[in-house]
DNA sequence: CCTCCAAGTGATAATGGAATTCATTAATTT
DNA sequence: AAATTAATGAATTCCATTATCACTTGGAGG
């Protein structure tokens, strides 16, 4: 099945309409796989192509989309929110270079060994890290 | 040497001044050790204890303590950032619920045993994690 | 194929956190 | 004490994101 009808599936089936604004942000974000992009980039490149959706429209659908697991949205250290591509069972983090910003992504398949392998693997030198696990606390375990 | 006495030579050894707007903010921060703080709290505290310190001043105040080394600068989910006293030696991260967002801390001396023995210890039901290393990528290594 | 209407859209305004400006004040040097 | 430099704070600006609301559209049911 094409990657754009399974995305197609998982609107349909959560009772969302495939309208134009969505299939032509879902084009975007297909164009531009493996990278990482703000709600106003895909907003530019529409514009760009001829084809503009609302800001505020790129804003939703990719909020709707993150919800429905197709997207995910990373916080980095400015200000603004980036988001892509969720490719099952892909899971993967991010070297961040303090003096340019470069974004290195590794997947984590071996947390244990990853202090070690990183800077022979990456050629990375890591001085911190910063290491966000999600999910519920006692309190709100049903 | 008392804690503060301690910030103070980190300030004056780097040559900045011991102000006192960045002692009432200094002083803020121990009395809510522990706390995550955003700059906003920080001055409506200030102006609650009738020692008011203008917003810009925070701002810039917390930004020289997190170059000192004094503070950490937190980005969870939302928009703002939090502040947090750098206790040294004890780095440690965040568990956040995504039911209620509060949030748990712990260290990372067993990188390996976390995702294990996390949900032991603190009964927290992890579904998702983030991690970011900082550093230095080979473009930038010197 | 047509009608209807909830769902969706988009121009614009509003929001809110953070950064900046600049005139004023405090501290330090000569 | 004058001059130079650092720091402050009220107000303004910036910028990403969200809310508003009149208008449009997709698609289910006739």
């Amino acid at each position: 099945m094409s990657r754009i009808k399974e995305i197609e599936n998982k609107l349909v089936h959560a009772k969302y309409k495939l309208t134009t604004p969505r299939r032509l942000i879902m084009e975007i974000l297909l164009e531009n796989e493996g990278e990482h992009l703000t709600a106003e980039d895909i907003h530019n490149r529409l514009r760009e192509k001829g084809q503009p959706v609302g800001l505020a429209t790129v804003y939703r659908t990719l909020e709707l989309f993150c919800e429905l697991g197709i997207l995910s949205r990373l916080n980095f250290e400015d200000a603004s929110s980036y988001y892509e591509l969720e490719e099952h069972d892909q899971h993967h983090h991010h070297l961040i270079c303090l003096a340019c910003n470069r974004i290195i992504e590794f997947s984590d398949e071996l947390l244990e060994d990853f202090m070690v392998s990183i800077e022979r693997k990456y050629g990375f030198e890591v001085t911190d890290h910063k290491i966000k696990y999600l999910g519920y606390c006692s309190h709100c375990r049903n």
